[in-house]
DNA sequence: TGTCTCTGTGTTAACGTAAACATAAGCATA
DNA sequence: TATGCTTATGTTTACGTTAACACAGAGACA
């Protein structure tokens, strides 16, 4: 007879207290095959006395599913990737999957080791955040041979589908309003050191309708750190001192947008009168500012939440035939900065 | 001979494709044990060539060590349990570890659930937000034998240990100072319908300041709905339009009072002339307000950090021997709205 | 009555890895 | 030369589960 001390009951101690086979335990406890409903009820009160819990490792060796949902997002300081990754585990959830997430912090090569690192846990599937990826990134995860969704982009070749939005077109719409608004020489405000892809296509569109109107970009000015209120005040206060000052500043996101905003509103400066304003992804707090920045919001839980139910029955979800990127949208908030 | 469609190659591949056995490619791969140097290049390359990916499913069930550190957070739309996950995902990522993570919406019965299924997964350790959970969860945790770290709070009795700060004590020194200021009526504004354990904590040390000093609280004014600057901002207004005006609103959070602030900021009301507001946290975009607000910085990153480490490598951190909560203290922000 | 289907249960093998043990060569030391 | 230690590699087994197969009893139907 063995003894092992410390040990965790397996479905073998089960089986005994139960009087059955472990085969039996098995069965009663995942639901798939023939029990008698006193021999289930039976392994059921044994599982619960002895405190029995299944191994997910022995489990997801065995039956080749682990019913995880790998996740890789740029960050969880910014509420966009956490609203996405809510609207993720809200989908897989319910399926009886878990997401399991890591954060590249904006960098192509730590996503690489990141995804490689995700695939040894053989998730049933994988969201990336963003459609561009290292070729071996992309390698990685086609050899593995599971489903992938990308979420955030649609302006690339996905791997297999993508749940997104243009950016650029986000971008050119929001610099075709502020023109039609008058507003004739920008400066542009970012940050991450330009690692935000999305951001420099947004850049991109903004700048092809500034160039189609004739308008003047002054200048750009991306910071290195990551997105905040604060960055966005002082960037915001010097570019506003400075002797050449603009009609309009664009910000690369909301967190900037704001904080543009708010040092505005503390120090008297009208808007859009002596100086107009743009944000991207409408994010929530603005309700709470007196004035309605100009800004696009954009289904975060939407693009999350379809991917996840994507990944974990594709069924669910019948999108159109060979179509690979799905485009969800987005919608201008005119407000009142411009 | 077999063939298998579809397979992903494993260390039996490997070591067929290097000539080797296949304890050997464990052995080169892993680092552990004898391996000449040709052998490990050989072995790398034949893995590279063939795209090996560890399974990490089979080396949990072997080795017994999975490497996965649970998380339990009950929201990750409020920023200070992503700042927390940050904290414990870098400490841990350091020494080869990855974090799990379930959210429970604050609800102690989908923390059981949560708990349960986690530890299915056998992580090496479990990080817990908040110290008061269920029967039923704790005597989970606890048979199973893993390291629990418990996070946020250190007024009660952690399971194992715990690294948090006093709430009762924070909203004690919050309401002292607002009466030093000579603050004497007071509105407590709560959300989450209450669920929120260590908000509900703070109050009761508020209240009991106020006890001490003879002064009011006029009533509480609770949402059922998750903290927003916009539900802050509605309440505030709200109260102030009531005939029975307060000397000061103290608000369960910095979400509530920066929206509290944005009321006052936007209708010229004079803070803390008109009224003295109070919240808690310390968030970053607080900064970007003109007017401090009166709050209290908590050590968010730090906690989850602290945890992190203590739960891969306790030697790490050398604690008071016996000493089961560390207290990591907070700062009281005094401010411009007292 | 024979046999076919449905239900319930048990036995054996396999998933991919690492621990434990075995073996053997090389080399220094007694 | 014998002994023991270090290095390098292989073989066997076990981790806890489910798939596949086997088998037997009950009931239906020809």
């Amino acid at each position: 007879m063995k003894i092992k001390k410390n040990a965790r009951p397996t479905m073998v101690d089960v089986a005994h207290r139960a009087g059955v086979s472990q085969m039996t335990v098995s069965r009663a406890i995942s639901g798939k095959g023939y029990v008698s409903e006193d021999v289930k009820l039976k392994v059921e009160a044994a599982a619960q006395e002895i405190g029995y819990v299944q191994n997910r490792l022995a489990y997801g060796l065995r039956s080749e599913n682990t019913h995880l949902i790998a996740v890789v997002l740029p960050s969880l300081a910014n509420s966009v990737f956490t609203d996405v990754l809510t609207g993720i585990t809200d989908a897989v959830t319910i399926h009886g999957f878990r997401p399991v997430f890591g954060v590249t912090e904006y960098s192509q090569e730590s996503e690489e080791k990141l995804v490689q690192d995700l695939l040894s846990w053989r998730p049933y599937g994988i969201v990336l955040a963003g459609i561009e990826h290292s070729e071996a990134t992309r390698k990685a995860i086609i050899s593995s041979g599971i489903r992938v969704a990308e979420i955030m982009d649609v302006e690339s070749t996905p791997i297999s589908i993508a749940f997104g939005l243009s950016h650029k077109d986000a971008g050119k719409k929001t610099a075709e309003y502020m023109l039609s608004k008058g507003h004739r020489r920008f400066i542009y405000v970012g940050s991450q050191g330009g690692r935000d892809l999305r951001a420099l296509k947004r850049f991109e569109g903004f700048i092809e309708a500034l160039n189609e109107a004739e308008a003047t970009l002054i200048s750009t000015e991306i910071s290195t750190l990551p997105s905040s209120l604060a960055g966005g005040l002082s960037v915001t206060e010097k570019i506003l001192q400075s002797s050449d000052k603009p009609d309009a500043i664009y910000y690369a996101n909301d967190d900037l947008a704001a904080g543009g905003l708010m040092y505005c509103i503390s120090n008297g400066i009208r808007t859009p009168e002596d100086i107009a304003l743009a944000g991207f992804n409408g994010l929530p707090f603005l309700d709470a500012f007196p004035i309605q920045l100009t800004t696009v919001r954009t289904p975060r839980y939407e693009m999350g939440w379809k991917a996840g139910n994507y990944l974990v029955d594709p069924s669910l979800a019948s999108y159109p035939e060979g179509e690979s990127c799905i485009d969800v949208g987005f919608e201008l908030i005119k407000g009142d900065t411009c």
